[in-house]
DNA sequence: TCTATATGTGAAACGGGTTTCATTATGGCT
DNA sequence: AGCCATAATGAAACCCGTTTCACATATAGA
């Protein structure tokens, strides 16, 4: 059962394909008595135009490719739900490139994640996408391969190209993050005006940009409180949650522990959590702990999580909106910031036996 | 800077396009020295066969479309994440369909989610997929509106339709599921052999097929232990934590209460361990609660979630593998069933008081 | 009445590949 | 030397829309 096709429409309107096209399009003024019978048998037919033969000549798919690291990691759903929300209003449709890549042990092998990313880009450019959204992965790292750089500023020179919530360093990238510094200068400040002295930071990659800003962002918000930053307090590599635990369990467990823990992303803070009850150790009475991301999750906890917001669906919206214009060839800020909000829950509260508030 | 296509290699080879497109699909023997010339020039110019052109004359294009209902819900990324792993494997790439709708309130609109699906199934056989799979929606409905149910039979005779974890009854629509009712009966049996007599069960939804097949597995499971289901201790209409909080929370605060509650999902029961936290009960000591889906977040919980295991990934990836058999032709079973799988972890105990065990 | 402009339509080229069919060159075998 | 299978290649058609160009007809304004 061979789809019909406009050629079949216009031999039985005894018409030109032309003339079906316009009709089809809107594109030029057909009369009135042709056009009813032309669509009188497109309904007749369930006439469905053949979306690759129509993009081959226009040149514009209405594809995006949207290449990220992993979907199970429920940071990414929230910003692809933003994305998703927007793109769809623009009448875009997206193909779905998860890079991710593990090992046997489920252990994350990076390496594979960079190739991966690299045959996306390449298929995607195959399907001729009409723009890329690229979150996590070599872009977010401090310093790239320049070879993995090289690669974006070649597709980048082909097709708009959107990078989320990283920086390539020196690099004329069109970006749109969240302003990590500040958030986590929220997160820290807030349990400052709490009390506490002795905050310690875990989780994150200390190859990531985000994870070097975050900290940047602690370090300023302790130097200007006047506080000093232990360098046993801060534990990184990793953003899981038994990595949280083990990080916590760490810190709970040595003779001087902190009163609160600023998490690298909100799965760090639910282990440290995990780490806490385990220890015995109530939160937020005894510890304070807050996360970073505000995933769904935050509010699942017991208590629930004080968190920073990334706003991620707005970094999804955000993205959708840019990469659009970009498409249409208007011009867009080099790099967007989308400033997080602290959302103040349970895990926080003053430092027990002062009452700064 | 247009792109370079197989005209170009091909004039610049001196040979004919027809041999260019040979050497790019190996379709038929070139004289080395003439590939080796052809294969140099596409990479001087970093040729990237259009991959429109190549569906519009081959008519596969390797895509897939994927529809569920919201990204945002942890089950479907794991579900999704199965999928993409064997999809990838298979040379599939697909659009990710996502329709939820929401109002102001973020409550879901089930009609415009329904609409939707329709829009994206007639999108995606504009865009030439060579396949769809679908899960939840009008999928999950025990009595669908027969419009829908034809519209997908529709559908479905032009391009493979698969669909997962769900049963449009009377209909010739191929399928891969969870058995919910065993599953259902595991975690009921579970609750048995610990010693409860007292079970309710929470969240679901009534018209949803899945909700009714686990109430049905639950019904046998008490049956067969002689135990009297009560009807007020069956509480549906909700698939959230918020909705499992306010589930539990009625039942807890009942004169006559539970010693152990299934609930429909994951989140249900994340939602009622808050509640038995709010009212001061212990968990699993004073009551047993166990979930259904085994997403990622069960491990989060303090405790962690004694829950039902749908094989989500395995789910996705017989789907990849079931759908493709479907495009290639061959002959697939009509319905596929994969078994749950009990995890027992800390949220179910031996009924206080006795010792069954 | 005669341009100027808008309306209505078809033929043909085009987009960028694949595939069929025909043709020539080549090698192996009797 | 003669024949056949295979290698190697090109011309042209095809996939299914869109777009350009040309042309005919109609309407309006001068």
């Amino acid at each position: 059962m061979r789809p019909v096709t406009v050629y079949d429409i216009a031999r039985e309107a005894n018409v030109s394909v032309a003339t079906v096209s316009r009709v089809l399009n809107n594109t030029a003024p057909v009369k009135k008595e042709t056009r009813e019978r032309i669509v009188a048998l497109m309904h007749k037919y369930q006439f469905q135009p053949n979306a690759l033969a129509r993009s081959l000549t226009r040149k514009e798919t209405g594809m995006i490719g949207f290449i990220l690291p992993d979907i199970t990691n429920p940071f990414f759903p929230e910003v692809l739900s933003g994305f998703d929300y927007e793109a769809r209003k623009l009448g875009y449709t997206y193909f779905l490139c998860d890079t991710i890549s593990t090992n046997e042990e489920n252990e994350r092998l990076y390496d594979r994640q960079y190739e991966r990313e690299s045959q996306y880009l390449s298929l995607l450019m195959e399907k001729q996408v009409d723009g890329i959204v690229m979150i996590g992965g070599r872009v977010d790292l401090a310093k790239p391969d320049p070879e993995l750089t090289r690669e974006l500023e070649e597709v980048a020179k082909r097709v708009p190209v959107l990078l989320l919530n990283g920086s390539l360093p020196k690099t004329k990238l069109n970006r749109v993050s969240a302003d990590q510094k500040f958030g986590a200068e929220l997160a820290v400040q807030h349990l400052i005006d709490l009390g506490h002295r002795d905050i310690a930071v875990i989780g994150g990659y200390s190859k990531m940009t985000n994870t070097q800003q975050r900290l940047s962002g602690f370090r300023s918000a302790m130097k200007d409180a006047g506080l000093a930053v232990r360098k046993e307090w801060i534990l990184t590599e990793g953003f899981s949650v038994p990595k949280g635990q083990e990080f916590a369990a760490k810190l709970l467990s040595a003779k001087r522990r902190p009163t609160a823990i600023f998490c690298m992303n909100d799965l760090l803070a639910i282990g440290a959590l995990k780490a806490a009850h385990r220890a015995g150790i109530r939160v937020p009475e005894e510890l304070s702990i807050v996360g970073y991301d505000d995933i769904p999750q935050a509010t699942y906890s017991i208590p629930e999580l004080t968190t920073v917001s990334l706003m991620s669906q707005e970094i999804g919206r955000q993205a959708a909106r840019t990469l659009d214009k970009m498409i249409a060839g208007k011009k867009v800020p080099l790099f967007q910031s989308i400033m997080p909000e602290l959302v103040v829950r349970e895990t926080t509260a003053p430092l027990s036996g002062t009452n700064f508030q």
